[in-house]
DNA sequence: AACTAACTACGAAAGTCTTCGTATATGATC
DNA sequence: GATCATATACGAAGACTTTCGTAGTTAGTT
């Protein structure tokens, strides 16, 4: 049982992970705002995901109200490493390196960061 | 004109990352120590990417030594700012962060990312 | 020059993803 | 209870990916 939403279906998800429950409706208006959807495409889409059990959801009157079937951790993680696999033949620090350098990170950022891998550090 | 090799052609790049040029044969042959593959389809795949412009080649005697069109760190720094948007919203320090935090990391590893910190904030 | 082994080219099938049109159901309003 | 706006369900087309079989090409060997 292998987490694999496809690149739609994550734009789904990031937008539930922003506000959730949410209905068809709403989601449709929130991926409007980036790009055209119809509104049907938006409603298969949702459907074929509660049917993959990527979403969970339950009646509210005439409607569906939808949210996502697992924490996003979850579903970044297995996203996380699925990736490092397929583009970094599995060295993590190669991303996290590649990411820092080339994304433009702000000196907060590289604080937060540090402090996480003080933590780390003292975790082991 | 957008990098997005999928899957298949990922694994193909990074035999070629690893070693090239490289024929179709030998690429095949990585690709068989993993899962099994025919060679039709390894070399339909490689013509299909060198159509796309993501591989080069020029013949040698009756066979063909491909090499990948772009620098490894400039299909991976493309690569990267997908996912970076699309599973996580454009937040590259999330990712860092969620990256460190889940796939376990060695005490080396941390070492050479503070390190790269260091180099990134003197640079600012 | 014919034969053989290994290569390339190409078409097409099977699967998945994305899209949307059409049909049907539901609940509120007159 | 008929009408209307808005929901869901579903089928199917079109694009893309992955796979491989078949046909044809090439260069070395007898």
């Amino acid at each position: 049982m292998s987490i694999k939403p496809t690149e739609s279906e994550l734009e789904i998800l990031r937008v539930l992970w922003e506000k959730s429950p949410g209905t068809v409706r709403e989601v449709n208006d929130a991926l409007n705002e980036k790009r055209e959807v119809g509104y049907t495409t938006t409603l298969k889409l949702m459907q074929i995901m509660y049917n993959k059990g990527l979403l969970k959801r339950e009646r509210a009157g005439k409607t569906h109200r939808y949210e996502p079937a697992m924490p996003k951790e979850t579903t970044q993680n297995a996203l996380l490493s699925r990736f490092v696999e397929n583009a970094f033949g599995g060295s993590t620090s190669n991303l996290v390196m590649q990411a820092l350098g080339n994304q433009r990170t702000s000196p907060e950022d590289i604080e937060a960061i540090r402090a996480y891998l003080d933590e780390l550090e003292n975790k082991q």
